[in-house]
RNA sequence: GCGGGCGUAGCUCAGUGGUAGAGCAUCACGUUGCCAACGUGAGGGUCGAGGGUUCAAGUCCCUUCGCCCGCUCCA
């Protein structure tokens, strides 16, 4: 639940050559990668469709993502404690009790009313603007000034109201009773210029139940994170996890921003995938794993490890960063955050957020605690007294918690801005270089002519790798136009791959192996193309 | 929400009040011998939407929707 921080982080390495956004935008609508959502009807603002090969480049992350943390966690790495990583997955509803959301403080945080200058069109919360006032409270028909603390206004307005009225005394403007057409806003010259204060609201709601009453409002979820947190114990109730274990979730959530921009980089519905990893409370850590396995050798070990794995699928070089927290930028629970950023071409020199990892020791449970009345202890059953037996006592506790939350449309985002690259030199000089992994088509076999039984051959091997590699990706085959039309178009939507048949194929059954990123061929027997193709997918 | 820019074919764009255009892409047929090849032909547009001015609106005016940029917001 870090917040997004677009534009922030040093820009202390060199600019890459910028790619233009509008160029790769232009390309996902082309080649079917996005879609603006309901785009016939004029198209709604924050939301966006993914078309054929969007939809699968999507589906290969999320699985990458599923496979590398769920199925085989860490890629078998061991944690800090010096054992294998345990993780099990859920799968919560969007929509969950209204309290869920009181509990998680969300609903106060997703409901600031704020008031407007029309002056000057700054936009303020309306809890944090403060009045200057004279001491006794009573500044007659005379103007008042309003303030925000730490900003420049708090200074300037002090200065002219105390050259008004000598001494004052601040009082939140709440305390004023509207109209305020006395109050001179923090940034304006004139009074009168602040409107009511308005509600803007973050969390879309609905009304479950076929009668609209709004006693029954619940919202859309705007992060996966609570349904595991709600979730936990019958978690651990129900199954044979012992803590450290981790919960994983993928699925959409919803918010309500603002402004929706940068293509699908701020969008009103988005995918989520999160981790709530749970680890032993500092206190009570035994012997070594005070120093080995503490909750901030957890935090430092899902940083390092997540940020490996953005690498590993494509993300590498210098876009990518890790950046750890200032301290004041920490939320009031959390005792280390880090981001994963990505340096878009829109938010280039900065870089905008992909993944937070949060160490959020156990705000979330105990406030689900409180707010439920269930406790939320897990009861470790290889800790306490030593009994006669040689058994445990155990101890209970709220466990602690690591939070490894990434963006699954954000993360295809930056695939799509990584993979897109320009050079004219070559024949298609518009190309998208995905890791094979990631890549929506896996390989492509073509007929280098539409005769002498090279379609026939083609549709052989093409059958036979579909049979194997389909549930990976698509494996296209397209006998039409001319050989380089079809390799650039290939190119174009980032199938790493083409084996083409051509005249020798008949007599010595070697096809050739086009690279996409290089264009350079060599020939391979015909029988060897599905272990080649194997080995390059890392299957 | 505010200010600025933009919206014409799948894509990139031309069209300053008088018959809706180009290149690329797509499809068909022919040709084909490794990098967006060539020839012939075809399909594709309520000019973002709605209203107004005018004999006549893609073009001028108003409203609205969407996108881009800058503010603001991003728990």
């Amino acid at each position: 639940m870090s917040s997004p921080t677009p534009d922030s982080a040093a820009a202390s390495t060199p600019a890459a050559p910028a790619k233009s956004m509008d160029a790769i935008m232009s390309l996902c609508k082309r080649r079917g990668f996005v879609y603006q959502a309901s785009e016939i009807y004029g198209g709604i603002n924050g939301f966006w469709d993914y078309g054929p090969l969007g939809t699968l480049l999507k589906r290969n992350l999320r699985e990458a993502w599923v496979q590398d943390v769920v199925m085989n966690p860490c890629w078998g790495r061991n944690g800090p404690d010096g054992q294998p990583v345990e993780m099990v997955m859920v799968d919560t509803r969007i929509i969950q009790h209204p309290k869920v959301w009181k509990a998680s403080g969300h609903v106060d945080g997703f409901n600031d009313p704020m008031v407007d200058c029309k002056l000057t069109k700054g936009r303020y919360r309306y809890d944090h603007v403060m009045v200057y006032v004279p001491e006794n409270g009573q500044p007659g028909d005379k103007p008042v000034f309003a303030y925000v603390g730490d900003q420049p206004s708090e200074a300037k307005q002090r200065k002219k109201a105390e050259k008004t009225f000598g001494k004052v005394i601040s009082v939140p403007l709440a305390s004023l009773p509207q109209p305020w057409a006395r109050v001179i806003g923090p940034d304006a010259e004139e009074p009168g210029s602040l409107t009511e204060p308005r509600m803007f609201n973050l969390m879309f709601d609905t009304v479950p139940g076929a009668i609209r009453d709004e006693a029954n409002k619940a919202y859309l979820r705007p992060e996966t994170a609570q349904g595991i947190f709600v979730q936990a114990k019958n978690v651990w109730d129900t199954n044979r996890v012992r803590v450290p274990f981790g919960i994983a979730q993928t699925g959409p959530s919803f918010r309500n921003e603002v402004t929706p921009r940068n293509f699908t980089f701020r969008s009103r519905e988005f995918e989520q995938m999160e981790i709530e990893f749970f680890v032993v409370p500092p206190e009570h850590l035994e012997g070594d794993e005070k120093t080995t396995a503490d909750p901030f050798a957890w935090y430092r070990f899902w940083r390092d490890w997540r940020m490996t794995w953005w690498q590993s699928i494509g993300l590498k070089g210098e876009n990518l960063i890790l950046r750890e927290h200032d301290k004041d930028e920490l939320a009031h629970y959390s005792q280390a955050t880090s981001d994963i950023e990505y340096r878009f071409p829109f938010t280039a020199p900065g870089f905008g957020e992909l993944e937070g990892i949060a160490y959020r020791g156990n705000f979330d449970l105990s406030q689900h605690q409180k707010h439920s009345g269930t406790k939320m202890e897990y009861r470790d059953t290889a800790r306490g007294e030593i009994l006669p037996n040689g058994s445990r006592r155990g101890v209970a506790y709220i466990p602690h918690v690591i939070e490894p939350s990434a963006g699954l449309d954000r993360g295809v985002l930056a695939l799509l801005c990584e993979a897109y690259t320009k050079d004219e030199s070559r024949p298609s000089p518009e190309f998208m270089k995905f890791h094979p992994r990631m890549a929506p088509i896996k390989a492509a076999v073509f007929p280098l002519v539409d005769k002498d039984g090279m379609p026939e051959t083609a549709a052989k091997l093409h059958a036979a790798l579909r049979k194997r590699f389909g549930h990976l990706g698509m494996i296209e085959t397209d006998a039409k136009q001319s050989i380089g039309k079809r390799y650039a178009r290939m190119d174009e939507a980032g199938c790493p791959f083409c084996f083409t048949i051509d005249g020798d194929t008949a007599k010595d059954q070697t096809v050739t192996v086009r690279d996409r990123d290089t264009g350079a061929q060599h020939r391979l027997n015909i029988d060897a193309v599905p272990a080649f193709l194997a080995e390059k997918l890392g299957v």
